[in-house]
RNA sequence: GCCCGGGUGGCGGAAUUGGUAGACGCGACGGACUCAAAAUCCGUUGGCCAUUGCGGCUGUGUGGGUUCGAGUCCCACCCCGGGUACCA
């Protein structure tokens, strides 16, 4: 298989950039240099080692940070280990290993493959969020966030299941039972820290303008925040004094409309305005609902239900009389928890009033013709008094004028992002470094800091909603080092996005133990130019780092209120395509796929069991896959995620132990553009490294030959230049490398290849396939690294060609190509093509009636009639 | 449902501002080398027709349109992927 020795080259190489530092970027760094700061997103130190996702955004970026090397550029380009989380602390649980051994563990693994794949990362930068030298500054821009009030404890519900001993997540809770053992939970109100993001929301809205991110993102940054705009209005209660129910909508111009109104069952009112007579049923419903979770109360949106108070509230804009109901269609997390409910504008509204036989009166005029039932269309206002005849724009503002006069509501921008939740009541986190003195909570001074995790021998929870630190005796308990009082520990410990808000500022200067980054070097370095990760960040990573940098700035510690210029998400790789036949299991027949669904047949609901096909008894019959030897049979064709249960996960170490590292990476980069989604295939490892055993035979087998380089050369090599180098600026690596595979395909007819052309080629590989480049390089006889050598120069006079193949349409279809100088001018390239018989064939006996010529692409004549 | 992407050979994918559709690679087929196989090298490779020579027709999800010329622009529709979901 060894057709140029990759083993011996690569270890050798890994262990020259090491012992050199080749990668190291000093911390004081020449600033008259323009910088480019290139990261990925840093990875979890997973148990299973790193899959082929990780090097598929690592190898872009890395080829990005070797080329701006080449170009010049002080490049950062760090790496570390976003250790904190939930998987350590299990294993823990089940084997009594101490988080820190398993995280330990696992980084020494991640390293060792990630030095493996010949990234040219600065390892004299390493981080690591679980390191008490790195998480006492993650603790410290807690102290800065409690400082300007951003943070805060509220009681908030979360799932406590009694018979676990511990809080449960949304997802980890079904049907009011734990997902794991069935055991009951409930939802109990707790003390928990919370992030004040909402404060932020409107400028994390507003800085996504500045970014070049992916549309998609922001987009979904933007629906995530939900901005909308609305008004807050106050309906009093008929018959109890003083009592008034807000409420927020969007569609205030709608309020002559509003039959009766809607609370949350959780609404704090219920009690207070619910009749006599009803308040069984009410209580009935709000114990039903409260063991629902939001996704089940989500999942069942199709049916709706709700239960009357036997209450009505005054409509200020009319003064009429309308019932208040409860129902869970109504969140009581979003707006007011409340709603006026306006069923002839609103389709939730409509479908309830309909079940309920609650009125329905339009107040935009639907157009003609309209047949559905709620009109959530533009229009204008019909049975609203004042408003009547007015647009909707116009009647909202006209409205929200009008209850700002009589004092009953006002406008208001409302946003869907909720505070965060920033408590976990976990072992494996950074502790939060506040303590309470008689119940009353206290930030601890600066300099106490870090606040390390107690040695725990357990890590079972503790039984109390309080987390496992609880159990820490000694810890737990501390003196408050400004009055010398006893003081207990706060015992939650932050989540796991906590240390991946920050990262990308302390490579910057990891070492410094004064300051969580030094200005000047800020300064120098931000904002990332480059940020390469997965989509699955889309959201929450990439808006609470925002947030968090927002924060920084405004205190003063970072220089730009945005952290990441440019940001590129890695499309996933997916497993090799799959062949799939289904097969009756009781009569052993085939069965067409098209007769298939959910692991049934169709017609008579057989059972059908999954059989996979080997390629090569695979045919194509019309548009469909079939089976060769049954071509009636239908295959259904596709590629899935790389999963353990489905076995098709593919180990980055077997492919680098039988192609080599260069053979690997050039295979992610040439798979397909970055961001898109594709399949793995192992056979198209094998075609990458052809390319780089030909390339090698190309030039060591070649005597080097110091003779001038002829015109055909030069201009090969120019064009490769230009390719590969607007191609990585592009971040378009496939097309880079299939320019490179030409100018190799090309070199190979040629007699020789001179070293004015050999380097160069060298030179313009190594970004991608750096190991056997700087093998090349020193058979060239240089000593030392191709790491920092000028990345070779475009001369445009070499692309010129002399003369050129040009396409003659005749009406829009090509009849011939002729030769021609590219600067011929019209007249002569119409005679030229003149001459041609098949464009004389087709042109038929009159001279054209048109000609378009497009100088050096293409001539079109267009035929008389 | 809504919001984003996207549909090109057997497969992954190329194609400035509209200008030779299928670069590059995989696979397949034929040949060379070999006792044989692997590896390697050379050639062919969208489909159909013609191949006695140039060649012809057709083809980028479907239907229509604009244009000298459409994978690319416009309109309508179908399908796939991702996100999100009672947000008032």
């Amino acid at each position: 298989m060894s057709a140029y020795p990759f083993r011996e080259i690569e270890s050798q190489w890994q262990a020259y950039w090491e012992s050199n530092k080749t990668f190291r970027t000093p911390i004081t760094v020449d600033a008259s240099k323009p910088k480019y700061y290139v990261l990925d997103m840093f990875p979890y130190p997973s148990g299973a080692g790193l899959h082929v996702g990780h090097p598929e955004g690592y190898t872009a970026t890395d080829i990005v940070a070797r080329y701006k090397r080449m170009r010049g550029f002080n490049v950062l380009h760090p790496i570390g280990w976003d250790a904190f989380g939930l998987p350590a602390e299990q294993y823990a649980l089940r084997t009594g290993t101490h988080p820190r051994i398993t995280t330990e563990r696992n980084i020494g693994r991640f390293r060792k493959q990630l030095k493996s794949l010949g990234f040219s990362y600065d390892w004299d930068r390493e981080v690591d969020t679980t390191d008490p030298s790195y998480f006492k500054w993650t603790q410290w821009i807690f102290l800065k966030l409690f400082e300007r009030g951003l943070a805060y404890e509220a009681e908030v519900p979360v799932w406590w299941c009694e018979e676990l001993g511990t809080t449960l997540a949304n997802e980890e809770v079904v049907d009011g039972r734990s997902d794991i053992g069935g055991h009951p939970c409930e939802k109990r109100m707790l003390r928990q820290w919370v992030l004040r993001i909402t404060e932020y929301a409107e400028r994390l809205l507003d800085g996504l303008k500045q970014t070049d991110w992916p549309v998609s993102t922001k987009e979904m940054q933007r629906n995530w925040i939900g901005r909308s705009e609305g008004a807050d209005i106050d309906f009093p209660v008929q018959g109890v004094e003083s009592a008034r129910i807000r409420v927020y909508t969007t569609r205030p111009d709608t309020i002559f409309g509003a039959t009766y109104m809607v609370l949350a069952p959780e609404h704090p009112m219920v009690d207070q305005i619910s009749t006599e007579a009803q308040l069984d049923q009410v209580q009935n419903y709000q114990e039903l609902a409260s063991h629902k979770s939001d996704l089940e109360r989500t999942e069942l949106q199709k049916e709706k239900t709700g239960v009357f108070t036997g209450a009505y509230a005054i409509n200020p804009a009319n003064e009429e009389a309308i019932p208040i109901w409860i129902a869970d269609y109504v969140l009581y997390s979003y707006g007011t928890g409340a709603i006026m409910a306006v069923p002839g504008q609103d389709e939730r509204d409509w479908a309830f009033a309909a079940k309920y036989d609650l009125p329905i009166r339009r107040t935009v005029q639907p157009p003609t013709g309209f047949t559905g039932l709620a009109y959530t269309g533009d229009g204008v206002a019909v049975n609203s008094e004042f408003l009547n005849g007015l647009h909707i724009e116009e009647a909202k503002a006209r409205i929200i004028d009008w209850l700002e006069e009589h004092n009953v509501g006002r406008r208001k921008v409302n946003y869907k992002l909720r505070d965060w939740l920033f408590s976990r009541q976990r072992y494996w986190g950074e502790p939060i470094p506040m303590i309470f003195e008689n119940e009353k909570v206290q930030a601890l001074p600066e300099d106490v800091l870090p606040i390390n995790l107690p040695e725990l021998d357990e890590f079972k929870p503790s039984g109390t909603p309080e987390g496992p630190l609880a159990l820490a005796k000694d810890w737990l308990m501390t003196t408050n080092p400004e009055t010398g009082n006893l003081a207990r520990r706060e015992t939650n410990t932050m989540p796991q996005w906590a240390g991946s808000c920050w990262y990308f500022l302390r490579y910057i200067d990891p070492q410094n133990s004064e300051r969580l980054v030094d200005p000047e070097l800020e300064k120098y370095w931000m904002p990332v130019d480059l940020y390469i990760g997965g989509a699955e960040h889309a959201v929450l990573h990439l808006l609470y780092a925002r947030f968090w940098h927002m924060v920084l700035y405004d205190a003063g510690v970072v220089s730009t209120p945005e952290p990441f210029a440019k940001l590129v998400h890695q499309g996933m790789i997916l497993g090799e395509l799959e062949y799939t036949a289904w097969r009756d299991t009781t009569t052993g027949k085939w069965v067409s796929a098209e007769n298939v669904t959910d692991g049934k047949e169709i017609h008579t609901g057989a059972i059908v069991e999954a059989i996979q096909i080997d390629e090569d008894k695979v045919a194509k019959s019309m548009e469909r896959f079939v089976l060769s030897e049954a071509p009636d049979i239908q295959l259904d064709v596709r590629a899935f995620k790389m999963s353990k249960s489905r076995g098709n996960v593919i180990n980055p170490d077997e492919i680098i132990e039988q192609y080599g590292a260069d053979a690997f990476r050039l295979y992610e980069m040439f798979m397909g553009p970055l961001e898109q989604v594709k399949p793995w295939s192992t056979r198209g490892v094998h075609g990458t490294f052809r390319f780089l055993s030909r390339t090698w035979r190309l030039i060591t087998e070649n005597p080097l030959n110091e003779k001038e380089p002829d015109q055909d050369q030069l201009r090969v090599l120019h064009q490769t230049i230009d390719r590969v180098t607007s191609d990585i600026e592009e971040l378009r690596m496939n097309t880079a490398i299939a320019a490179l595979m030409e100018f190799v395909n090309a070199a190979f007819k040629w007699e020789d290849i001179p070293r004015k052309i050999a380097e160069p080629f060298v030179l313009l590989l190594a970004p991608f396939a750096p190991h056997i480049a700087e093998e090349l390089w020193s058979c060239f006889g240089y000593k030392d690294t191709l790491a920092y050598v000028p990345w070779p120069e475009l001369k445009q006079e070499y692309l010129t060609e002399e003369v050129v193949d040009l396409p003659v349409q005749v009406n829009g279809r090509v009849r011939a190509t002729i030769r021609i100088a590219p600067e011929a001018d019209k007249q002569e390239v119409i005679r030229a093509a003149m001459l041609e018989p098949n464009v004389r064939r087709f042109l038929g006996e009159n001279p054209p009636r048109r000609e378009i010529y497009v100088p050096g692409r293409i001539l079109n004549l267009v035929a008389a009639k």
